[in-house]
DNA sequence: ATTTACAATATGA
DNA sequence: TCATATTGTAAAT
């Protein structure tokens, strides 16, 4: 089940499994695999929840309310990353060093990365918070200026 | 089953 | 500045 998002800043495209939301791509990503999946039964619910939190996060805000999402995909490590982004408070960030420690494996820094390009719902989870190491933005799914632009929102300063 | 490539980082030349 | 070792995953062989 693939549905659009439309905001001021183009058109995102959410995926749902039976489960909950499984995917959201950028604008003109991509990434979004073929659509074969059955129609959930909230699929409208959960797409409604999707646009609200999706321009929360636009807008530089942190979403209140989040559809269910579907992370069968994740491993266990990637689930305590992705656990990990979700604490970081709007307006900051974290380096890969850093989120890696906080999982209690410190030179996993570059796992952590594996992690967050693993990421099914990019702006959601706030991936985009994770530079590395002296500030630096590092890499990004989909173009280097949407992280800019989305941490900018927020009022994070880049050195 | 083994190798390679990643959105990293610290270290050594 | 460049080469390498390190970690967890996924994709390719």
């Amino acid at each position: 089940m693939k549905l659009a998002i439309p905001t001021p800043d183009g058109e995102f495209i959410a995926r749902y499994s039976e489960h909950g939301l499984s995917q959201l791509s950028f604008p003109g990503d991509c990434r979004t695999m073929a659509d074969d999946s059955i129609a959930p039964a909230n699929v409208e619910e959960w797409h409604a929840a999707t646009i609200a939190a999706l321009k929360e996060i636009l807008a530089g805000r942190t979403p209140t309310a989040l559809p269910p999402l579907d992370l069968t995909r994740g491993t266990d490590f990637q689930r305590q990353v992705w656990e990990v982004l979700r604490k970081i408070g709007p307006g900051h960030t974290k380096s890969y060093g850093e989120v890696a420690a906080a999982i209690g494996n410190p030179e996993a820094t570059r796992a952590v990365g594996a992690a967050c390009g693993a990421n099914p719902v990019p702006p959601i989870i706030p991936c985009h918070r994770v530079l590395a190491a002296k500030g630096k933005l590092g890499g990004f799914s989909g173009t280097k200026g949407w992280k800019e632009k989305l941490l900018a929102r927020e009022g994070v300063h880049l050195f």
